[in-house]
RNA sequence: GAUCUGGUAGCUCAGUUGGUAGAGCAUCUCCCUUUUAAGGAGAGGGUCCUGGGUUCGAGCCCCAGCCAGAUCACCA
């Protein structure tokens, strides 16, 4: 690969500290006594200090020079001057080192002593300094005024999200966000240890793929010779865990959706689900509340959070709203009671798009979502959902139609999911071959397998039981008031980079050729090509091994085609 | 999947009717001992996303493609 200027002159000085006997990449561990924050926390002028980090910025003024030095915590300037460094003849370990062989992006260990300069600036000065790791290729450096305005910031999105390490680097809010994505977890997996509750693993490669309507992604296992589904859920597996006694499991899953990708998915997600037996969906609604209140106040200091425009309370209680008068609300209609034609009808007349593969819950979700999800900007939750759209959870206890099931709603967004749910095998066996029909009449939304196993473990005995589940990237990107989920996501996922192939000269020319004309006799091109017989062999040998051509034999000769 | 916008130096971006590719920062050389976005002087650095086309001539116009972002669609 073609290297930029820049990076044949670190490569140079690479070399350079090597014939000086300077292992540009040492390896006994670092001595270190103190951090950046420390520092500053607790300063104390003339404390001798040892400590590590990355080079981040250097303004050199002859015999001395000031530069910022950025570890995990932050950053802290840094003050080499010549004569401190070399107090002898030798002038080196400053000229040379110091000044020619280091570049911003190097990892260095300074000892020194803590000084505040005449503008008041808490500083390192350096007695000392070793270098630990050479960087060899520039960092996109943004830089700050005294105003704090940012220019010339690495605020690409490809660039940063493929280049996650550059963007930790150099962006230091990035690195808050995920700092407090893990608080997060941290925060949940108290709350609910301290009530008892066990952090379970179930499998991830599974042979029926349940617990949601999604489209999984499929691979092969060879030595069974069967598919295995990436999951796309693990509430299945969780209920299991019920039935065999535990009192409350919950786990943080990865999922896996082969579906579209856009600022509030990505193939792959986190979710945490947790099953508590003897509960209901109502003892679920006010433990949610307490949990997110706890966690908001773990992850930003206080249950206020600012989301784009909106300014959201997490604190405990929310509202309750049912479906039915949410719709009736905000669209003076009143669902219940009717058919599937007078939904259908209701939906025509508010100008929702409906289409002959809805039935009932179908469409009173497509109301919802419609005309009144919008509209939940605060926490709220929204309780008692149509049947047909909840295949694993209890009917409701006062209405056959409903089941026992509550999301809930921030900024009109779903976060949370829960239910009363559905233990018995019968009715459960009668729901997923319902949702097989739904399946074959064209519905992508319903589930194509029945997890017979899971109805065999229903036919044991469940306990009533109430079950959540909670989009782990959804509510951190509320959280940190990020629109986007790959912000949220270290490491989006992203289309493959181009690979940019390397062609000699003599392959180029024969893909030049190849490029006008597809197809050529092999004694044609290679006569075309001007060639010597060693160099056109090699030529062709390297372009089918790069995958860009190929030869084929036929009845009618040897030709070279273009792949 | 649709529509729109964009892709130019290591980074952030200009680029006129279509007429020799630019700036700031970074880099390199020299000067500078308490500075703080940018000290002074000089220098180097380009597959203008890719491939075609129009043209005497294309970073710019046209076509196709790749990649990204935004808005939709989809999404338990």
């Amino acid at each position: 690969m073609a290297l930029s200027e820049q990076e044949r002159v670190r490569r140079e000085k690479l070399e350079q500290l090597k014939s000086k006997n300077i292992n540009p990449y040492p390896a006994p561990e670092v001595d270190i006594d103190t951090n950046t924050s420390e520092i500053k926390s607790n300063f104390v002028d003339g404390k001798p200090v040892k400590i590590a980090g990355r080079l981040m910025s250097r303004r050199i003024q002859g015999k001395a020079s000031f530069a910022e030095l950025q570890d995990a915590e932050g950053r802290i300037q840094v003050y080499f001057n010549r004569d401190e460094i070399c107090p002898d003849e030798d002038k080196s370990q400053y000229n040379d080192v110091y000044k020619k062989l280091l570049d911003i992006g190097d990892f260095i260990y300074i000892k020194g002593e803590l000084f505040k300069t005449k503008v008041g600036e808490m500083t390192v000065m350096v007695k000392d300094f070793e270098l630990l790791s050479k960087a060899l290729k520039p960092l996109p450096l943004p830089k700050k005024d005294k105003e704090g305005n940012q220019y010339d910031g690495f605020t690409d999105e490809e660039q940063r999200y493929r280049q996650r390490y550059a963007d930790l680097a150099v962006n230091a809010h990035v690195k808050d966000v995920f700092i407090k994505r893990t608080k997060l977890f941290t925060a949940m997996r108290e709350f609910f240890n301290d009530k008892g509750y066990l952090e379970v693993e179930t499998p991830i490669l599974q042979s029926i793929p349940g617990g949601a309507a999604a489209k999984p992604f499929v691979t092969h296992h060879n030595a069974l010779d069967i598919p295995l589904y990436l999951r796309i859920a693990n509430e299945l597996y969780l209920k299991r865990l019920i039935v065999g006694g535990f009192n409350g499991v919950y786990e943080f899953s990865k999922n896996f959706r082969n579906e579209g990708m856009d600022r509030t998915h990505n193939p792959e997600f986190t979710a945490m689900e947790i099953y508590v037996a003897y509960k209901d969906y109502n003892w679920m609604m006010q433990f949610v509340e307490q949990l997110l209140e706890h966690c908001a106040k773990a992850v930003n200091g206080t249950t206020e959070a600012q989301f784009k425009e909106h300014h959201i309370d997490f604190k405990a209680p929310y509202k309750r709203v049912t479906m039915t008068d949410a719709i009736k609300e905000y669209t003076g209609f009143d669902i219940t009671g009717k058919s599937e034609d007078e939904l259908r009808q209701a939906c025509l007349n508010m100008n929702i798009d409906v289409d002959d593969t809805m039935g009932k819950g179908k469409l009173i979700d497509e109301i919802f979502g419609e005309k009144c999800e919008p509209h939940f900007i605060q926490p709220t939750f929204i309780t008692d959902y149509p049947k047909e759209m909840s295949p694993l959870c209890k009917s409701h206890r006062d209405n056959p139609d409903l089941t026992e099931r509550f999301e809930l709603m921030v900024c009109g967004k779903e976060i949370a999911n829960a239910y009363s749910e559905l233990n018995d095998p019968i009715d459960q066996r009668e729901r997923f071959e319902e949702q097989l029909k739904l399946s074959k009449k064209g519905d992508e939304e319903a589930t194509e397998f029945i997890d017979y196993d899971f109805l065999r473990a229903l036919e044991y005995g469940m306990p009533p039981t109430s079950g959540l589940g909670i989009g782990m990237d959804r509510l951190i990107m509320f959280l940190t008031n990020n629109p986007s989920i790959q912000e949220v996501l270290f490491f989006p996922q992203m289309k493959p980079e181009k690979k940019k192939v390397e062609l000699s000269a003599e392959e180029k020319v024969i893909m030049d050729a190849l490029k006008k004309q597809a197809e050529y006799e092999l004694a044609d091109l290679k006569s075309k090509s001007g060639l010597s017989n060693k160099k056109w062999d090699k030529a062709l040998k390297g372009l089918r091994a790069k995958e860009l051509a190929t030869v084929n034999k036929t009845d009618t000769g040897l030709f070279v085609e273009l792949l």
